[in-house]
DNA sequence: ATAATTCCTAAACCTAACTTTAGGTCAAGA
DNA sequence: TCTTGACCTAAAGTTAGGTTTAGGAATTAT
């Protein structure tokens, strides 16, 4: 009854639905990225927008985010109510960007390195490529041609 | 003399270079994923090519790869001679693939997220997009149409 | 009404990927 | 030579992101 008229799901429900372990999402709720109510029992109960919340977190985990920063994210939702489309196109503003600035760095790695694979830089000692005249050394640290400096 | 001659770095040099700590390349060695020299002293000295086989390491891991999965992965390098063009195109048959479907995903996300912001879906009851009918959990588990699946 | 499920908490445990610490050794330059 | 900075090992500690266990309470099915 309660259930059908709160509209809301259990944690099996909820695990069943995203593929998540009860453990993870008792875990998701201590790292506070859910917040579920509780029946007069003292068990959880989620609102099915935590579906919506968990898949998200699913994805930016893809994306190499910590839960910390998913909560960050996150945080820009409302508490309370129902999230609309208007809360999450806002809390969306700069993450697009942040998305696509990750998949760039990806392709730009996937291609330097393919690159020097033909090239086969990655194991000759002088590539133009990857670090002519081997000066690289005073540009400071980090594998920086591959990661996206340009060999001035 | 000794570096000079045999043209190798120490891990002081190697750390410089990459921009990986000390005690990072030590934890590398213990992993598999390079097997540096000694000297008499029973100090550690690396060829240049462990540069970018650390580079390597990194972008692996900027993919999501495991440590364990980067060794098996740098398994088919020679152990003994330096790497030559062919020995890394031949590691990389099926890799760049591996990491084009990583790519993929993301893009593929990024905009499924996109398209379900912009509609609200995220964090409404029924969306065509999402979840049409509510009926998804006949489907399995997991975020399935988010990650990809058709919603039928 | 009772049995089988499902759920609860708290605390311990786990893996990956490192870092820190402690107590020394090696190498390079003045 | 001697001193200072770089290096060594072994073992313990750390953080993220969970899982497992133990002992019990709530729910659902028969």
């Amino acid at each position: 009854m309660d259930l059908y008229v709160k509209n809301e799901i259990t944690i099996g429900q909820l695990s069943a639905r995203t593929g998540v372990a009860i453990s993870a999402i008792r875990y998701y709720e201590t790292q506070g990225l859910i917040a579920p109510n509780r029946n007069a029992g003292g068990q959880r109960r989620f609102p099915r927008s935590d579906i919506r919340r968990i898949s998200f977190i699913l994805i930016c985990q893809q994306f190499g985010f910590t839960l910390t920063r998913i909560r960050e994210l996150m945080l820009t939702l409302p508490n309370g109510r129902t999230p609309t489309a208007k809360d999450w196109a806002k809390m969306s503003v700069g993450f697009r960007s942040e998305l696509d600035a990750k998949i760039h760095t990806l392709q730009k790695m996937r291609d330097n390195l393919d690159g020097c694979i033909g090239c086969g830089c990655l194991s000759m000692e002088n590539c133009a490529l990857y670090n002519p005249t081997d000066s690289a050394a005073e540009n400071g640290t980090g594998p920086r041609y591959l990661m996206g400096d340009s060999p001035a």
